[in-house]
DNA sequence: ATAATTATGTTATAATATAACGCTATACTC
DNA sequence: GAGTATAGCGTTATATTATAACATAATTAT
């Protein structure tokens, strides 16, 4: 029962490098500029690789940011299924990777009785470092 | 203890009853091209009626599509705590209004133990009539 | 009445994202 | 392995979303 994973094309390593070697999430544009020595030039390039990552769950977008991060979990089973915490003051975000909120959600239902296939909620508030200063 | 609103301006009156005319989500520019005629011309008068309306919770944002929403409840008292449930082949958001969601959530902690002061919960599925057809 | 704050109107431009086209590489299947 | 289907590439142009900056006017607070 492997995960069968497709190899990744050329400028979708080059662009999940890039991106997992940053700590904070990453801007489109930002990763352009930064991987134009390695031969990108144009934005579809980013923003293909970038859809394809995201759907794969290699990277996650901050939707609240318009940005990029990697995902945390080495084998990302839930794409779909994201959760943030995000500090108002200094942008820092974090992937909250906690099963039962994960499960919590995952079985919501809303009041006509659906379930959801994923979803993406982002936390805000003051993070620790951003509290004492 | 009466919750004292200040009244809105002429510009945030506009774009506030336009955003609440429509069930659906609006996107910014459409709601431009809407208002045009009662003499709002340009982005900048948009979209800071917007920044507005959001900060006192007569409308919510919707990240993951840059759209804007009249908040259901008709007094919002958690503007920054929002969940939403968007159909994935329609496009069609509900907002979800569950004090039992919203407790859970703004009482969640992760774990360095900070708890939030909002969040913003994006579920995606299919809704029931998309699913019938 | 004055000062402080909030909102307005405007022009210009920044930042984010996609359409469309022709071509190339890879994988699939017979 | 030839043929075909699928996914990816490179490029140009353009669409969409959002803000900077500045001068003025209206509103609110002291």
């Amino acid at each position: 029962m492997e995960n069968k994973q497709k190899p990744l094309s050329k400028n979708q390593k080059i662009i999940l490098e890039y991106i997992q070697k940053n700590k904070k999430p990453v801007k489109a544009y930002s990763i352009l500029s930064n991987v134009q020595k390695k031969g990108i030039n144009a934005p579809p390039q980013v923003y293909r690789a970038l859809d394809k990552l995201i759907e794969i769950g290699k990277i996650h977008k901050v939707e609240s940011q318009n940005s990029f991060v990697a995902c945390k979990t080495s084998d990302c089973e839930t794409p779909h299924a994201t959760a943030f915490s995000i500090c108002d003051s200094c942008d820092e975000v974090s992937e909250i990777n906690d099963p039962k909120l994960f499960k919590y959600l995952l079985d919501y239902k809303d009041n006509s009785g659906i379930k959801f296939d994923g979803y993406n909620l982002e936390f805000f508030g003051t993070c620790k470092s951003c509290e004492t200063s």
